[in-house]
RNA sequence: GGGCUCAUAGCUCAGUUGGUUAGAGCGUUGCGUUGACAUCGCAAAGGUCAGAGGUUCAAGUCCUCUUGGGCCCACCA
């Protein structure tokens, strides 16, 4: 039987078989119980556009190691799924698709183009969701949700009627930043400021002479520097700083507007900088933020010169219908034409690009909705800066609350077809857009004038409107009842919020996480969740943000197929520092898929060797650990000190801390020495119990992590219950952890060692060389070498036959190698280069002497022996001891060499 | 302009509140396969912890500055 194991682990019918075991047995459902404290995961919700990258590869592990390890730690674990409607980016795909049958959106129409959204999403939107199957997310899919659902889309409106009512959103005009292509104004979060490489163009304004009474003394022009020249069509004012001595006589003065023929006025407002340019402004209102406040101030003239498309407007003259690109490249031709243009200087500049098109954003007046911010603010600053929600790193803290504290109204109103529509109607009898009606429902009736004409605001709301609802909007609020999918809300709600841990990205703090914590405490009165891990970006070899359009991304489906789920599981979780960017290659995963496959093999030979019988449960209860070997004493040890490891650093999100605390202990302390040291023995009873023990607990604790071939595995293993993945957590037993026996281990691992390099030094080729070990009669080393057995040394190096006390007696005449309490002896006849042997001898005295001078001054630095610790002053004091004791001995080996 | 972050072995990176001889993976070199695993084992070489100063009995770790990368925020026309 053992036969059929294979010599290689191979993932593939694994991975579906058990996935699809679990999901059929319900095991990843959660539900209300009173008896168990919940532990709950809200994923972020990915775009139904979305395609499993890596970010998500890695997100979506931590997430899963979390969920997977506090449900076998008893906790009612529930991770909650869904995908986020992503309204810009959901109707640029469809509209891309549809574009293939030769149509715009416009053409369908409003309605008939959502139909088309929801057919694609049908189609498409849950790919990532099936897809997260594949990496092993052990999401509760019975309660998947979409932000777009019936009863989701009740919860947004409550929100918004809500708000409203509080007076927290309001409707204005104001500059806000509009992305020419996809036609709809974006919050300033998603409008990404990067650096772009400009010009800054010096434009002349003709002063008006004839309306100065001076005395001519006035100049020509005044010069502007601008980086947009297209807006000057919008001007309707200069500023200058009212301090400038360069422009006093100017202020008050008018100019023509070039192109336009204007009259505009020269103004004085502190607000401008006289060092940047020429100390003199270009006035826009409806095309600059700034502007916009100047122009508010100043009582000016707002004058819209583009339409929605970035197109110049009838406002622009005879440039009406360019294009805002082509329009600047006419006008400064025509300015340079008259002579207006001064220069035209190279300038770095930051610009807003729409975060779904990267398209330049147009600072654009008009009228949009916003919230309020600051006062929802203010609790959730309270919340975080009480610790209430932490911060795993840290720092993010700091960047969470430096944004808070300086929040800006949030515009939430998108003017495009795919969203959440805003509970807002008009009356066409009163044709009074200032009477807006807010209303969960259509009015019947307009309640002013009783006309029953009565439309809906076009617009929709940000899709992070209703993102922002994710911790209790899953939960059904604020229904009461049976929710669709026979789940009681105001139950779940109650048991499952606050949420406890939020597992995402830097990116989407503001967007995200921070708008959370506001609804969480303004719709909830308590906070969404309590800690909130920030991992890194996924980078490539080079330090690039992965993505598909650098197409430098690696699939991690493809790593899946080529390596396994667990190896990619285990290799980004190993390689990820905590709050650190991640830089993949593809070689990475390889370490993953070895690791896989020790542990498969390091099973099968315990499969292979395993009686039957010999691990039932009652002799694994009634066992005296005093009765047990050293080496078995020690694994255990061992075992119970990385489960501690391993928790401590899963309880602080050190996840790369944790799954090399695993591998260490599993590759290289229980499959390179435990299993090595017992093979010879390996029918011993506590052998028998003691491998079988280590193995099933550790592929425990590797579950969360590795959890398809954990579950192969154990299911292979004499094991109680269904599935590993419900097994219980192992219960950390302090007591077991020796750290005795681990110490009296690494004197024999350093015995071990010692011979092996006294092997390869010495160049003995592997055979029956006899080994001699004299331990002095103090040492309780010797106590330690002879229970040790060995014996097995034997096997392990292949070399030696070891002699251990009296019987070295007589065997080698010259000591070849010194531990602290023993010597090594080898028979140096018909040995090679002992010469080189000598000289490494010398160059470990060498370090020797010059560690305890180190020591000794260390030592007898007053301040040291008063200020420093006991315990450290005594351990140096023993240092000292053990160094001098060594160089004496290695004097000792160097002249012992006759031959 | 403000803030964050990084610089440690040939490469990619760990290193928690300062306290043994600074670690891992990959790579390199040497040795090793008759029954768990060559996706393996044993070993070796390789580091003035970016530079300068400071605090301390003690600094890779804390502070200041410098140099060189990366990121975020901000209304620099």
């Amino acid at each position: 039987m053992t036969d059929e194991i294979s010599k290689q682990y191979s993932p593939k019918d694994v991975e579906e078989r058990w996935y699809k075991f679990w999901e059929e047995n319900g095991l990843f459902s959660s539900k209300v119980n009173p008896q168990k404290k919940p532990y709950v995961v809200l994923i972020p919700p990915p775009n139904v556009t979305g395609i499993l990258h890596m970010g998500h590869a890695l997100n979506n592990t931590f997430q899963d190691i979390l969920i997977r390890y506090h449900r076998m730690k008893g906790l009612e674990s529930l991770w909650m799924p869904g995908t986020d409607h992503a309204g810009i980016a959901t109707q640029n795909v469809v509209e891309k698709s549809i574009a293939k049958e030769g149509l715009k959106r416009q053409d369908l129409g409003r309605e008939k183009f959502i139909e088309r959204v929801w057919l694609w999403k049908e189609k498409y939107g849950s790919t990532i969701i099936h897809q997260l199957r594949k990496i092993g997310a052990s999401c509760d899919w019975s309660r998947l949700r979409f932000t777009m659902d019936e009863e989701y889309s009740k919860s947004v409106v409550e929100v918004f009627l809500r708000l409203y009512e509080k007076g927290l959103i309001y409707r204005g005009s104001y500059i806000i930043n509009w992305c020419p292509r996809c036609h709809t104004a974006l919050s300033d979060e998603e409008a990404a400021h990067q650096p772009l490489k400009g010009n800054l163009y010096y434009l002349r304004y003709p002063l008006n002479r004839d309306l100065s009474s001076t005395r001519g003394d006035l100049p020509d022009y005044i010069v502007v520097a601008t980086t947009r020249p297209e807006t000057m069509l919008g001007d309707t004012a200069i500023a200058v700083n009212p301090k400038d001595k360069r422009y006093k006589k100017l202020v008050g003065k008018t100019v023509t507007l070039p192109l336009i023929n204007r009259q505009i006025k020269i103004i004085a407002d502190s607000m401008v900088d006289m060092e940047f340019g020429t100390g003199a402004v270009k006035v826009t209102p409806a095309h600059d933020p700034n502007d916009y406040a100047l122009g508010k101030k100043h009582n000016l003239e707002f004058i819209n010169v583009m339409h929605p498309d970035a197109s110049m407007n009838a406002s622009a003259g005879k440039y009406e219908g360019l294009e805002r690109f082509k329009a600047r490249e006419k006008i400064l031709e025509d300015l340079k034409g008259m002579g207006l243009l001064e220069k035209i200087a190279p300038h770095e500049l930051s610009a807003g690009h729409c975060y779904r098109c990267h398209t330049i954003v147009e600072p654009y007046l008009s009228k949009q909705w916003f919230v309020k911010m600051a006062p929802l603010a203010k609790p959730a600053i309270k919340a975080v800066k009480e610790g209430k929600i932490k911060f795993y790193p840290a720092r993010w803290t700091k960047v969470y609350l430096n944004w808070m504290e300086n929040i800006q109204d949030w515009c939430i109103s998108r003017q495009i077809w795919w969203g959440h529509r805003l509970p807002v109607y008009y009356c066409k009898g009163c044709n009074d857009e200032a009477g807006a009606i807010v209303s969960g429902v259509k009015p019947k009736h307009c309640p002013k004038c009783g006309s029953a004409d009565i439309y809906q605001d076009e617009d929709v709301l940000d899709t992070w409107f209703s993102s922002w609802l994710w911790p209790f909007a899953t939960f059904y609020w604020p229904q009461k009842g049976l929710s669709p999918k026979g789940t009681l809300c105001e139950e779940d709600l109650k048991y499952f919020y606050p949420t406890s841990t939020l597992v995402t990205a830097a990116e989407i703090i503001f967007f995200w996480v921070a708008r959370m914590i506001m609804a969480g405490i303004e719709f909830q009165g308590k906070i969404p969740f309590r800690d909130v891990y920030i991992h890194g970006t996924v980078r490539d070899a080079e330090g690039k943000k992965m993505s598909k359009s650098l197409g430098n991304s690696i699939d991690p489906l493809e790593i899946i197929k080529e390596y396994g789920c667990d190896a990619l599981r285990f290799s980004l979780i190993s390689i990820t520092a905590q709050g650190q960017d991640v830089f993949l290659s593809k070689e990475r995963f390889e370490q993953g898929r070895n690791f896989a496959n020790k542990i498969w093999n390091a099973s099968r030979f315990i499969q292979m060797n395993l009686i039957p019988d010999s691990v039932n449960s009652d002799l694994c209860i009634f066992f005296k650990k005093e009765d047990l070997s050293l080496v078995n004493r020690w694994i255990l040890s061992r075992f119970y000190s990385t489960l501690s490891e391993v928790e401590k650093y899963l309880d602080k999100f050190r996840f790369n801390e944790a799954a090399n605390s695993l591998y260490g202990f599993f590759w290289h302390e229980f499959c390179d020495w435990y299993l090595e040291i017992i093979k010879p023995d390996i029918s011993n009873p506590h052998n028998q119990l003691i491998m079988y023990k280590i193995l099933e607990k550790s592929l425990r604790v590797m579950h969360p992590f590795m959890p398809f071939i954990t579950e192969e595995i154990w299911q292979k293993l004499p094991h109680e219950g269904e599935s590993i993945m419900v097994s219980s957590w192992p219960h950390l037993q302090k007591q077991i952890i020796d750290k005795k026996a681990e110490k009296e281990m690494s004197v024999i691992f350093e015995v071990i060692a010692c011979i092996r390099n006294m092997r390869l030094a010495l160049e003995i080729p592997p055979g029956t060389l006899d080994v001699g070990v004299k331990i002095y009669p103090s040492d309780n080393h010797n106590r330690i070498l002879l229970e040790s057995n060995l014996e097995y040394i034997k096997s392990l190096s292949r070399a030696p036959n070891l002699i251990i006390g009296e019987r070295y007696q007589g065997l080698g005449k010259e000591y070849v190698n010194v531990l602290s309490g023993m010597h090594i002896s080898i028979p140096l006849q018909g040995l090679v280069d002992i010469e080189s042997y000598k000289v490494k001898i010398e160059n470990k005295i060498l370090k020797a002497q010059s560690d305890i001078k180190a020591k000794k001054s260390m030592l007898s630095n007053k301040d040291f022996i008063n200020k420093a610790p006991k315990e450290i002053v005594e351990a140096e004091k023993d240092k000292l001891t053990a160094l001098e004791k060594e160089v004496q001995k290695l004097r000792g080996v160097r002249d012992g060499f006759k031959a």
